[in-house]
DNA sequence: CGGTGATTTGATTTTTCTCAATCCGGGTGG
DNA sequence: CCACCCGGATTGAGAAAAATCAAATCACCG
């Protein structure tokens, strides 16, 4: 069974969990830990992280698990703003301030250690390495962020389908799973969310991309068939805006 | 004349600029002027004040002028990501990095100060004031970027024009300007590109909200006449995702 | 074994895009 | 000084994409 492949067994604490995470590649295990007081916690599938308006005590090192994190607007109006794998730092973005701006979600059974905010910056100052660390999981964010902009913005619901099934693979490559077959934890209607459309017309485009033959898809199980097809897909000329 | 108010003068260079924007609000501005190498440029409307792949040296402050960034896709797609007042700081989201990885193009006349990227990252470490202003700044980006995802995924095309001369209006009040009369800097495609639109839609809404009295547009001289029933319009249930 | 939430598919409506024509104002060059 | 030109803006008509509404199916859980 794949299935396997994507199942994420609760591990130790290991200082080393850091440095080979994509957040805090290349930075001396021992400074971060030794000088952070971590606060490990296991969040239940569809239970909160953090929730907008919560007192921000500093960010949430993903260390096992599958999250999303949404943003929502005062008259009830919400959206999906990301999904994020284990090694992905959540909740950067209210670094600094007294509240969490958005809302994260477990997708998965989780386990995220707290980092500490103040502490944190802190130890940027002393430590240019974490520093450059912190600064490029900011940057980073912020131009998957817009690229995803520039995808919705320009793609038609099938590319924007297709662009998310390939992301994903490949995030999960990353992390040593398979690329071509993966359990997706979210919902229709929670990827409409993030890529801008209804939950009917994501359904539908994956049935079309199916039937085309690019991909095999039983309710969350997806199968990419034709990985160089599917990413002309969403190379098509399309609206240029 | 109205006009008048918008026009944006060109200043001798003062410290006192940085602390009283936005970016650097209640940073002593000795200790960035001092430490630092700052380039001013010049740089005429619809030139580029940097490019995509052009080398990193640092952010660049907006001193005066309006400016947009926009980013692209390897096959020619491209959409504004954001509209720059001055006090704004530009490229922050390549900071620690060695390329632009944005387009930022002067929609004025516009002076820029380009701080020395490195520099202003070992200040931060001598200057938590300073640190946490550039943080607050990254921050407070990529809020604002989440919550124009958020309006663009839920509003109909005239609630997201709705809302953007409202945003509009609202930051050049805090610069000293009127909030319900100003020039657009900008054309209608490159709202549109922005707010995921075609121009033609965007010029759709603008005479749909004028014609029920809301504004007035002639062109890019806009007249916010009903502030509240403005904003009503983008808070009028929609869908919900 | 029923119930619930998620997914799929179909039919129809709505919104926005696309294509086309026209208008308008500022700038240029005769 | 004026006619012309050109990019941007506006408006209209028709087409396309996606939303919406509705119904049926499916898997899983208690």
């Amino acid at each position: 069974m794949h299935v396997a492949l994507i199942q994420v067994q609760p591990t130790p604490l290991e200082p080393s969990a850091f440095a080979q995470s994509q957040a805090f590649r290349g930075v001396e295990p021992e400074l971060l830990l030794q000088n952070l007081s971590v606060k490990r916690r296991r969040i239940a599938a569809g239970q909160p992280i953090f929730s907008a308006g919560d007192a921000y005590a500093g960010p949430h090192f993903l260390h096992c698990g599958v999250a999303k994190s949404s943003i929502a607007s005062a008259d009830g109006r919400q959206r999906v703003t990301g999904f994020h794998l284990r090694g992905e730092l959540l909740g950067l973005e209210s670094l600094g301030t007294a509240t969490h701006a958005c809302d994260a979600i477990a997708l998965d059974d989780v386990e995220v250690w707290q980092l500490p905010g103040g502490e944190l910056l802190a130890a940027c100052a002393r430590n240019p390495l974490l520093q450059r660390a912190l600064t490029e999981q900011l940057t980073r964010s912020i131009l998957s962020e817009r690229r995803w902009m520039l995808s919705v913005g320009t793609l038609n619901a099938e590319q924007r389908v297709a662009l998310l099934l390939l992301d994903f693979g490949d995030r999960l490559c990353e992390l040593g799973f398979s690329a071509s077959h993966f359990i997706l934890r979210m919902t229709r209607a929670e990827i409409g969310s993030f890529l801008g459309l209804q939950l009917e017309t994501v359904t539908r485009a994956m049935s079309l991309l199916a039937e085309r033959g690019l991909i095999a898809v039983e309710r969350r199980d997806v199968r990419i068939l034709d990985t160089d097809r599917l990413r002309a897909v969403t190379a098509t000329p399309a609206r240029t805006h």
